[in-house]
DNA sequence: TATGAATGAGACTTCATTCAT
DNA sequence: AATGAATGAAGTCTCATTCAT
């Protein structure tokens, strides 16, 4: 017999296709009210097919879970590389704000948001969702411990409280928009950039900024 | 002739019940791994009774939801009676976090969880928790307009944006203290009041109350 | 405590109801898609009432069919009553060649047809429309043999024979007239006429009136 | 790639299995008080693979009507073939005679009665009820037609009555042998014949025949 | 006599997973 | 590596019937 018939790389192209039919599934009917059967007519292959890339249903859904992680990390990832906190800041903030206006993520969105409640009752899931909420509000705090360092943020703000704060809000604007058809983005986003002002900077800077 | 057997009272009761032992079977297991069989051992009812009360098992989600609705409901005429806006959002700010902290509210906000992600799917659930959504969003936001009126909060505070970011806010505490046993609820709290405080507080005060 | 608080005449009248509520809805939706709430709805009495006159729901459909025996009984006797067997069979075919155009017949046809589905599993269903049956072509098979002592039936026609097919046909023809919409009740009629005398009739007879 | 691991015959005789046992299902208990767990044990299949060849069970009712229109066009289909249409009713009348009392076809005598009440509540099943009934009838007309045309019946009858009444008394006349287990089938054959030679043969035919 | 809430067996159907080809 | 027919456990919901009031 000939063996590795396939390369790698398209052993992991294939499982992709099915991953991003999962996902278009996952986000239209969500993870319960998917089928297999669902999956496999979305992704264009046999059901025999999808077991030789997955062990179960639920290991799909993990698979997801891994993958918005990655997604955060590379908004982090340019955040963190920005030399100048409080534009690092200012790219999270815009990115975020960015894809909940974006249609082109709204699937993934839509399936992060069932990961939380699947996290609810899946340990796998959960650890992977909380570990990822940690490794963000580390970055976050780290982008503000460096304005403090610089002098430019207040020296008594809390960086983990605030780091918290920014994800749990972003959590809950993601739901938001996800819900309701449109959203205002302006709006939320000035609004954050106040809260975040009027946490951060400096009285002085603070008034200013409401000056202009 | 129409004696009736039961009160409503009575049947309200029995379908009190029903919906309590379908909370803690929701919340332990999710909505789509709970089997009728699972709530109705739970309510130690028989089958055909949880169908005299509920027309199908999605009811009970939805059911729920309005429950939800109505605590909510409760804690913002709470916070909305106190003459000082002020001090009405320190009622709801310190409510929240209490039953964020409280093990007894855990079920609920667990189900609460299941049930953003069940409105992403079923129409009637989403129309309920967007409604919900909204009317917490006016609560605050009456509280914020109140609090500029008396010249207590900053003229240029948006109070619209403000009580979007704070119900967000909100939601994502809640996910973040599901998940993890433990939640710093002194820290957070502590957080928000700064975010609030910075951005509603005139500067003077503002800076005042970092002073202190 | 007080007995036979109503009389027999009241608890038949209620029965009636409850019977004619039954036919509505089996004809509405046949046997076995009615359930005894669907009756009792339709005849505005409780569950428990409809089991203080019916053993069980398979009670009222052999109730039902007993009706539709007498309703034919009726028409047998009122044939019989003729003293001209021709007339007789005349009054015979028009009576259900009327019952079969007229929409006001239309709910028992449609519960006499589900009733012989009926009599192929239940013992109890089957002997009563057999017995009927047999009544019903005795009836006939009687205004027959009058008609050929009196010397204007075929004396070599065979009056149980005939009988028989006349039964059978009224039956066919009930499953058309109530499948389909229409019926074309004279072309029928004008045939049944014809086949009759054909085989009846003596040829001179049956001449003449071919050339009328 | 595609190898189809079962080909459409074999797919075909798998089901025609699950069909032949519904017959015998139906046959015996009727449509409603056949489960799919009953069909699925004659068949000696899973309840899963039923559901991979009928979508509920109400579709192996109206394939199980299917089959019967197929198997009374073959009967017509042989009648037409004569080019003596008197010789073709004769093996019309024959046919039909012989499946009567042939007890191998009492399951589909017994599941076409069935399927007569399940027509009045099922419009699918109606119309392929009521488009065979009409395809019959047409074909019998057609061969009445060809007999007047050749002069052999008589020019004054109706084709169209009489073969609507000629599919009717066929119909009655199987309730009737289904329902009693024995079928004077001499008897019955000599009456149809008598009735239809009185109504289509000419004078001079109709009474050399009955003097033989 | 009348009510209607309660029951629970059982019906239909789905679906994740397997395995022979 | 790929297929897709087969499986059967399990889930949701219905409904004839009972019984305490």
């Amino acid at each position: 017999m000939n063996m590795a018939k396939f390369t790698d790389a398209q052993k992991e192209a294939r499982r992709r296709e099915i991953l991003d039919a999962a996902l278009r599934c996952f986000s239209r009917n969500g993870f319960h009210n998917t089928t297999t059967a669902d999956i496999v007519r979305e992704a264009g292959v046999s059901q025999g097919t999808f077991y030789l890339y997955f062990k179960t249903k639920d290991d799909v859904i993990a698979a997801l879970a891994d993958d918005e992680s990655q997604s955060d990390a590379l908004i982090n990832a340019m955040a963190a590389a920005e030399s100048d906190p409080v534009a690092g800041l200012t790219v999270l903030f815009n990115r975020h704000g960015q894809t909940l206006a974006n249609p082109q993520h709204a699937d993934e969105h839509r399936v992060a948001i069932q990961g939380w409640a699947e996290a609810l009752r899946d340990e796998a899931i959960r650890k992977r969702v909380v570990a990822n909420t940690l490794r963000v509000e580390q970055e976050i705090a780290r982008l503000i411990a460096r304005g403090q360092e610089s002098g430019r943020f207040r020296a008594d703000a809390e960086p983990q409280g605030i780091a918290r704060a920014l994800v749990a809000l972003f959590r809950g604007l993601t739901l938001q928009s996800t819900w309701e058809g449109a959203f205002d983005s302006k709006l939320t986003a000035k609004t954050i950039e106040d809260m975040v002002r009027g946490t951060l900077l400096p009285v002085a800077n603070a008034t200013k900024t409401r000056e202009k």
